[in-house]
DNA sequence: AAAATCCCTATAGTGGCTATAGGGTCAAGC
DNA sequence: GCTTGACCCTATAGCCACTATAGGGATTTT
């Protein structure tokens, strides 16, 4: 069974490029080449495809999917960093969640200060936006991800 | 009162070059320059940075701020648009704390299948991460910040 | 006068892709 | 054999909101 880049984008769900992409950050192994210099990929790298997209689609950067792909490839280590970092995963998305429903309450209390069509000199939320001092420090979330 | 960049940086809570880099995004207007070429700041560019920095704090991407802004310096204009675009960020951000509650689920089931110090090869997680099927999509959240 | 602290511009890097330019490969149809 | 079209290749730039770095000049303090 050999198949092409396309035909694997579409069994994970992906691009091209992303696979690529992938495979130049080291997370792919460089697959065998057919004679027009096509990559061509086995069952071992659809599963390997689809570990990461499945770690994607939970929110994991690729440095954790990283790590555990490290763990993957020598399975006689102990499986206890793999519990770590899925609950320093669990901890971020946390997190993340009460940051964000903290900035709801927040934005919330914003629009009710405005309700009309005003003109805009005399808007509370404008208002609101230039006097309110408050400075809540929303956690920052840089690997998010759609699948 | 005129102040240099760093002054306003310390008052607005961030990073001079950030205001530089605002500057060159069209938030901030040019500023007046000193004799040796340093920027200078009066009472109404600290105001638009604390709003900007407001702003922000509330997870806005500068494209909304500039949207802000820009009505903000015609303040004759309805404020309909304001409120439209505040109910619109609000929804983005209840919609990113239903996708990550969601999240939460599957790694929180994801984490129960394993508990112990097995080898990897044995571990309920990276199996459950090759053979679980959901494709969940956890929507795009590229505009947050820290203040 | 020297040292420390501020400021300047310009450029490259972050993450996880996406988009574009400019080509090569291969199977099917005429 | 020749074209069409679908697929593939590499290399590079762009997205966002910064951060970091290099290499210098201005001002203030010692």
């Amino acid at each position: 069974m050999e198949i092409r880049i396309g035909e694997l984008a579409q069994r994970t769900g992906c691009e091209v490029v992303t696979i690529r992409y992938y495979e130049k950050e080291g997370l792919l192994p460089e697959p065998a080449r057919s004679s027009g210099n096509y990559r061509l990929y086995g069952e071992e790298q659809v599963k390997r495809m689809q570990f990461i997209r499945h770690c994607r689609s939970l929110d994991m950067s690729l440095g954790e999917i990283r790590t555990l792909l490290n763990l993957w490839d020598s399975p006689t280590q102990d499986c206890g960093k793999v519990n770590a970092l899925l609950d320093d995963h669990i901890r971020q998305v946390e997190a993340r969640v009460e940051a964000l429903l903290q900035l709801r309450l927040h934005l919330t209390a914003l629009r009710e200060k405005c309700a009309g069509a005003r003109p805009v000199e005399a808007c509370g939320i404008l208002q609101g936006l230039v006097n309110c001092s408050c400075h809540t420090v929303s956690t920052r979330d840089e690997a998010s991800a759609g699948v």
